[in-house]
DNA sequence: TGAGTATATTGACATCCTTCAATATACTTG
DNA sequence: CAAGTATATTGAAGGATGTCAATATACTCA
């Protein structure tokens, strides 16, 4: 009689590679998914186009009357962007103004290649 | 005395870029968010990765050994990427074998990638 | 046909996300 | 300081999302 692991127990024979797994973690995966999940939003993916194409500094005035929401969730989501570090701002007077933080964007963009390019390439270099 | 446009109305000048306007419209920048925001999340990514590495197909069963959730929510979010068409399935007897779709795959590569280096490098090439 | 296994679906619950009105804060100007 | 404007924060409401127990469905094999 063949002692089970706690990895097969109570799974049949057939049809099971026992010991798949994922490549990334838990960590990794999550780490991954936030960074995923803060661009997965319209409003925050036209404000990091806007300050894109303006790469001086544009006030809030401006995106708030470009944008189809008020103004506590433009800013809203200006602070969201700003704790994952993807933009910053500064105030100058009255106004708040607001940039791209590049170097942010192009880890991320690094970071989201990398793991694209293992998921899509590893065994078959094309559809 | 000067007509104010609906653009301007309201807003006091000396800060503003009044034709500032987003160069990705709603509906695109709503599709973008979804392509984003099916990876968003560490299961489906772990799932898409186990997919990839075994080229050939894997059978649930080994999804959910693998994966720290129970069987229902591998189905839900197996259905989320199959109704992205990121992933496909095929029934041998009675064990469901899933699949990567690697042009699909490769499509939201490419659409991600084609927003990002307009997002991150439209007026300047490098942090 | 009936018992057993693999996967899907349903329904409920908790948590997070988005949005906005109301309000607070920061700043300028008179 | 007072009044006015720009932005941030708070608190509440509604919707979306993730999870699972329970159940249904699809299939195989005896």
């Amino acid at each position: 009689m063949i002692e089970l692991t706690e990895q097969t127990k109570g799974r049949t024979a057939g049809c099971c590679n026992p010991d798949l797994a994922p490549r990334i973690g838990p960590d990794e995966a999550q780490q991954l998914s936030d960074d995923l999940g803060i661009l997965a939003n319209p409003i925050r993916l036209q404000i990091l186009d806007m300050l894109a194409q303006r790469d001086g500094h544009v006030c809030v005035c401006d995106l708030e009357a470009a944008l189809p929401v008020k103004q506590p969730t433009v800013s809203h989501h200006l602070r969201l962007l700003r704790a994952a570090g993807l933009i910053d701002c500064e105030r100058r007077g009255l106004w708040v103004y607001y940039f791209v933080q590049r170097a942010a964007l192009a880890a991320l963009r690094a970071r989201l290649l990398d793991r694209f390019d293992a998921l899509g390439y590893s065994t078959e270099q094309h559809a």
